[in-house]
DNA sequence: ATTAATCACTTTCATATTGCAAGTAATTTG
DNA sequence: CAAATTACTTGCAATATGAAAGTGATTAAT
């Protein structure tokens, strides 16, 4: 069920849809992790509970960040897909991810160092279009053999 | 208490402190209207309960975000006051706005819309910059006349 | 063809977080 | 010095999250 909004502030209304726990985690996951079925989810490194991942891709789905798809020559799997308003979120998430880069460290010194953040570091911007296409070149197949619903 | 973080991603460590309904939110506060005592808080449109802006404001501490400093000449009023840290979510907080400003409208038709939704529009990081220099400056003078603690 | 495994959930129950209302201690104002 | 203000805390109800087990519809294996 779609949250109700506290007030017209377009930060909170994006809070009253994306602030919490899980929301943005499995955007991310489909974004920069290739995640697509429930299962996929399930195995992620975050080990949300089935519960709750059921209900936050159905709210997902309602607002229209992620599309249900079938998967071809199988009906038992499901594809969970952004959708433009989804990839969208791609800025959001580039920020956030930077500011953990340089702020985050010192509290949790695990935090991930590589390739990506090297790219991040020098253009977010490139990163941002990079994920963009990525995820579109990777979803393009499915999304052109024929899902229908 | 400084919250567990769930894994090494960056931008999962990031929502382990900030993915809640009201760590962005009272930033925003701070950062885009000024609001800096806990009465402030306590009178915002999003009517924050005050057991739970204690608390927030208390992790927003812990982490770093925000500093809480003694009015000058008055022992009873508190500030609380972005960091540097905090002043660095400026650009998540700016890619909310957008990505609302461009897709929330439908879910939410009161968002405001106005001069700051312009500026957002036609250039996000002028943006951006306008809004850690304006915080800058309201309280470079509280910063000046010696707070202490 | 039957059995076993897999996938996408749902249900149940425990715990944690949030929210409301009221209360309190330390100032500060009239 | 009494009343109001500020920054909280406490108690309790409501909601959200989490772990574990269970269900029904495929699909794969023998």
């Amino acid at each position: 069920m779609i949250p109700t909004f506290r007030c017209d502030c377009p930060i909170t209304s994006a809070l009253d849809i994306l602030g919490d726990k899980w929301m943005l985690v499995i955007v991310k996951q489909m974004l920069m992790q290739g995640k697509k079925t429930f299962k996929d989810f399930t195995e992620s490194e975050e080990a949300i509970a089935t519960n709750i991942l059921s209900v936050k891709l159905k709210l997902l789905e309602e607002v229209g960040i992620v599309s249900k798809n079938n998967m071809p020559n199988n009906k038992k799997t499901k594809l969970y897909l952004l959708t433009e308003k989804g990839l969208a979120l791609t800025p959001v998430i580039v920020e956030l991810a930077n500011w953990s880069d340089h702020h985050l460290r010192n509290l949790n010194p695990t935090i991930q160092d590589g390739e990506a953040m090297d790219l991040l570091r020098s253009d977010k911007s490139a990163f941002a279009h990079f994920l963009e296409n990525n995820y579109r070149e990777q979803t393009a197949a499915i999304n052109y053999d024929g899902i229908s619903n």
